[in-house]
DNA sequence: TGCTGAATGAGAACGTGTTCTCATTGCGGG
DNA sequence: CCCGCAATGAGAACACGTTCTCATTCAGCA
């Protein structure tokens, strides 16, 4: 079901993800969808879920390049900003479930909030995150998330997302 | 209609805030609210407006107090606050529209983003605000909409949307 | 083999955002 | 006064998320 909907996502979108189409094309009943996923938007959130770990994943393979802390951030958060522009319709999709979630979907929204912010004290340094090192993560991942929600809706341009995340991670990693 | 929203969304939130209701309310018909705007979005994204120049108009009249530039910021920031948790479900439907905005609502959505990062950058200090002024305000507005979409969704509790500006606004401006 | 209960399929039904149709109203210009 | 026309009212109609019903399947078990 979360591969339909991906598909479906990345072909045309939120609207495009329609909660019959995902039945017919993962081969179920409506009903089976609503079984394991309580709305549209925890079925796009726990799709979203598993892009970010994939992404965690992708860093603990290829770890992100640059001498100091701040570039090594900017780095992971361009390549993750490259990796989400390059699938406009899916990202659409899936920051839209997220700038709309209820509180149902609250747990769905942490997660996604705390990978984020996992991936990017990660990219500081080794070791555990001071509590200025997760403050700083905390701000750069609502930076993140904000920034998509102006290109998704189309207020940004897709390159805007990247420089204001530099802009922001070079300002609190000094 | 926008009295009407208000009135709707205080009452229940982004959910109660349903068109036919609006025209009843405001003594229209449903065709005519949507001649004036083109969804539902739109309709809370005017409404949502209307709140943040009422709100530059109060801090114009009673201007932050602070001895520091990040003192008045964190002033603003938490009076707004404040405002926003006073009327949880009426900011919850607001927040959500943001949250969710299509392309067609994009002029709206930057409308409402610049009008908090001009009370931002006008609570810094007198004058035009520099380009780094600039850089600060935006990634606090983005904050600020991040915060506020944690809190809506049930992630974060009210305190935590001032407490994360705060600690953003003292990181930021030394 | 037959029984039971959970999972599923199939699809009807409902609510609400959105669109569409068409008659009515009201106003400015002849 | 009447015409033309844009705005509005009234409400039907449509699309899609969500819920509900009920029959069928199937695994586990006696």
């Amino acid at each position: 079901m979360i591969d339909a909907t991906l598909e479906l996502a990345a072909g045309g979108g939120f609207d495009a993800v329609q909660m019959r189409d995902v039945a017919a094309e993962a081969g179920v009943a409506l009903g089976t969808v609503y079984r394991y996923f309580e709305s549209k938007e925890r079925l796009l959130l726990e799709a979203n879920l598993e892009q970010v770990e994939a992404l965690r994943l992708r860093l603990s393979e290829r770890p992100p390049t640059g001498e100091s802390a701040a570039d090594r951030v900017v780095d992971v958060l361009r390549r993750a900003t490259r990796t989400q522009t390059r699938r406009p319709e899916a990202t659409a999709a899936m920051v839209r479930a997220l700038g709309s979630a209820r509180r149902e979907e609250s747990d769905a929204v942490a997660r996604v909030s705390e990978a984020m912010t996992a991936i990017i004290t990660g990219a500081m340094h080794e070791g555990d995150p001071s509590d200025r090192d997760r403050s700083v993560a905390r701000v750069l991942s609502q930076v993140w998330l904000s920034s998509l929600i102006g290109w998704v809706g189309g207020v940004d341009g897709p390159e805007v997302v990247g420089d204001d995340l530099e802009r922001a991670a070079r300002m609190l990693i000094s």
